[in-house]
DNA sequence: ACCTCTTGTTGACAACGTCAACTTGGGTTC
DNA sequence: GAACCCAAGTTGACGTTGTCAACAAGAGGT
């Protein structure tokens, strides 16, 4: 069984700046109404500037969702490192695991932000870098595992790719609801359990 | 090695009428542009007809998105079921996932509008069951394999529920781009290839 | 001939993203 | 100390969008 951490985002550029408080505002009004909510005029309101400030400090509304997104990258490349702390890597691959549903399904939002949305691409190459951060923090756990013996020796970029492809799409799948009403799809935990024990041999 | 075939949707309900062509208009600006070109006034131009015509057949602006949505998930079981009717189970199989990666290749804005939207989810609940019937189908296949041996023996739903998410959050993280800047992540084909070996046994 | 339902039109409104011009206060330079 | 400048913020405006309300026109049944 996946042992569930809290995920915790924290905010280095979190201080007493407007730009980061104009982040912190985007990301509460991405939790509480999803990404419609998260609008120019909103954010500025829930600092207390004026409509047009924000332009200041990001060039258009993507760039203050793009800076959420970096921000809960870092977090959740953080919250890597900190599974990686285990003394057992396969309970490190376990916690790194639950730390990412955890996070998908305190802030679903956000969530679909950082990995499923269509106007965050392209817009900015620092996203990959974050992406790729938190990505490769994952992968350094499951080697641990093939070299611990909790999983099966074999190219660890193919085995790591297949895992994160499993846990993204089962957490997607979920999110999206379709889930829910039909028995059809079990639980994230239960997939990546079946997932797991196929790859340990 | 995967087969790819072409994904067709045909559109039953495409007739002559003005909701047909409403959602095929606004199915043709999707490919176009993605979310934000599907603008209520931009479907209901490309029709011929006034502004607010489209609220003679609609509700509002994501009940045109959600009878896209429900259309094309018709198209992919229809695909599915075309596959299925291969001798070998294992060719179906290969041949459904390949149906799904061709349509999300050639039509991303439509794939995630009908695995990745956040705000289609509650709207409609046809769309669950359209969801719902695309995925039986796949289950199908999957248990034919079972029984024909190219898939171990195991409970059908945990089996298919695991492809389902590795095949969605693969295609998925293809689609955000995080794939390609960074050797990271493999093809599509290649995390199934290696899902596929693995369930063999 | 009259009524009624469907389909469509026109006009209006508030909210939004964005641009341009103006203000202001702290720090730099003579 | 005065002139200056630039980042940060404000006000006002414009076009676009989703949506609502009121009106038109025609088909079908009584």
């Amino acid at each position: 069984m996946l042992t569930l951490s809290t995920f915790t985002a924290y905010a280095c550029n979190m201080i007493d700046t407007t730009r980061g408080r104009l982040v912190a505002a985007a990301s509460r009004l991405l939790d509480a109404g999803g990404q419609g909510a998260v609008t120019l005029r909103a954010v500025a309101e829930a600092v207390g500037v004026s409509h047009n400030a924000p332009y200041r400090h990001f060039r258009d509304r993507s760039a203050i969702l793009a800076a959420v997104a970096e921000r809960d990258l870092d977090g959740l490349k953080r919250a890597f490192l900190e599974a990686d702390n285990k003394p057992r890597a396969r309970a490190s691959l376990e916690a790194a695991i639950g730390s990412m549903i955890v996070y998908a399904r305190e802030h679903p939002a956000r969530y679909r932000l950082l990995f499923s949305d269509p106007d965050l691409v392209s817009t900015d190459g620092t996203l990959q870098v974050a992406a790729l951060g938190s990505f490769q923090v994952f992968a350094a756990i499951v080697r641990r595992c093939q070299l611990e013996g909790s999983l099966r020796p074999m190219e660890t970029a193919r085995m790591t790719g297949l895992i994160y492809a499993a846990l993204h799409g089962a957490i997607d799948l979920e999110l999206g609801g379709r889930a829910s009403e039909a028995k059809g799809l079990c639980s994230v935990e239960a997939t990546l359990d079946l997932l797991l024990d196929l790859l340990a041999h």
